[in-house]
DNA sequence: CCGCATCCTCTTGGATACTG
DNA sequence: CAGTATCCAAGAGGATGCGG
């Protein structure tokens, strides 16, 4: 979305708006942050629950939030590698944004949006969730 | 961003925390809906408050909001024209998201983000208002 | 006043292959 | 397992100029 970071916005008294708003875009920030809002998580066990991520992408976006404070990124120095992601202090005051969307997206998908497709989407999760693991 | 409308999204839970995302991503829709929840606002009305926004992004956003449903659009025909925005009952329950997005925006913006250079701009927002009107 | 049309740039993000 | 590197396509979004 080419948000610009830490500049100045349209400063008008919307501006705490955008200011949000451009912290939680990214096409999978906000799913990532709700799933880590329910505790700590591997890499993999993101990926699982995103089935339609790439790893390049859920690499950058978890940096992004790692960047900006949300999400702290935990290596365990062992073979085979273990890292785990879970919300920092600031990550957790986002609950109540995330949980606002998630309401919305709740009551107003239902009737119109999204919604199809999900089944077969769900087949794919737990058929590479068998070949993973 | 790029987000893909009214298909699947990843089906997890976290699913309708992105189909709530993707209909107030945008660069401006968020600030727009939440100008507009204040009342209804004609075309350059909602410009003033952005000084940032082209003309034709200006455009673009308040079409995608109206055909998402969240806004609209009343023209009035008259020399010279003059068009207003408003919210549509669907819009108005966006609210509490857009609220909770600008409520953690005024709490975390204050010590970190944001906040700089905003006085030329408004300078700027009203030096060209005065040459608008 | 409120746009639309055109052109053009830059970012986002997808696919794929390779590493410690 | 958890990445990195490279390449590439699509589209978001900026600049500018015209039109009713």
């Amino acid at each position: 979305m080419t948000r610009i970071r830490h500049q100045s916005l349209d400063c008008s008294p919307g501006c705490a708006v955008e200011a949000t708003l451009q912290l939680i875009d990214g096409k999978w920030k906000g799913v990532i942050l709700y799933h880590l809002l329910q505790g700590t998580l591997r890499f993999n066990a993101i990926r699982k629950r995103l089935p339609n991520i790439t790893q390049r992408m859920l690499t950058t976006q978890l940096r992004e939030l790692e960047r900006d404070g949300f999400v702290l990124r935990t290596v365990y120095p062992e073979v085979p590698p273990k890292v785990e992601y879970s919300l920092t202090q600031r990550g957790r005051t986002l609950k109540p944004v995330i949980m606002a969307l998630k309401a919305w997206g709740d009551e107003h998908t239902a009737f119109g949006y999204v919604t199809e497709t999900c089944a077969d989407q769900n087949d794919l999760l737990t058929s590479a969730a068998k070949g993973i693991e």
